[in-house]
DNA sequence: TAAAAATACTCCATAGGTATTTTAT
DNA sequence: ATAAAATACCTATGGAGTATTTTTA
């Protein structure tokens, strides 16, 4: 697991989309799919599920959203060190 | 900053050496020393300084230490989620 | 049936390897 | 003097792009 995938995550979880999600990150859909693939396979369990206009979180996706969060906010606080 | 930096530099201030800590990480020391730069360039300080024998953490260093610990933390307690 | 996600490729950026030089006491 | 880190260069894995197909209510 790396922090892109984390951070990619938690953008979807916001946008409820994946290509608004993309287009906020500036990376394609397809390229968004495959770390999300990754990071759910690494997780070991589904983290959305599709409906018509976008993707809801399973409860899953729910947890990794409130745990990811501060595995990030951990992060970006170990950047402001220097 | 990726989750490997963050665990790649804990190895280091574990083991004391670059040396030791490549080859508990199973990469090779010039494969860590370039993580390890562009860590500390993404920082904006210097982690450790040279010893003859090896490496110490420097104050920056100390600090990255505790807070990357957190970091990395989280992010296997979110793997262990599914 | 239409907007959004998933596939199937292709490309290139960068993580990692090998060989060697430099550093610090 | 010597063990360990840094540098230089090469290789290969995987992150990202383009085009297209599939999915879901």
């Amino acid at each position: 697991m790396e922090l892109r995938q984390l951070r990619y995550f938690l953008e979807i979880a916001d946008q409820g989309t994946f290509s608004r999600a993309a287009e906020a990150l500036s990376i394609t859909q397809p390229a968004l799919t495959a770390q999300i693939q990754k990071l759910a396979s690494e997780i070991g369990g589904q983290l959305f599920h599709r409906t018509p206009r976008g993707i809801a979180l399973t409860d899953v996706g729910e947890v990794v959203r409130e745990q990811g969060r501060r595995a990030v906010d951990a992060a970006d606080a170990t950047l402001r060190i220097g």
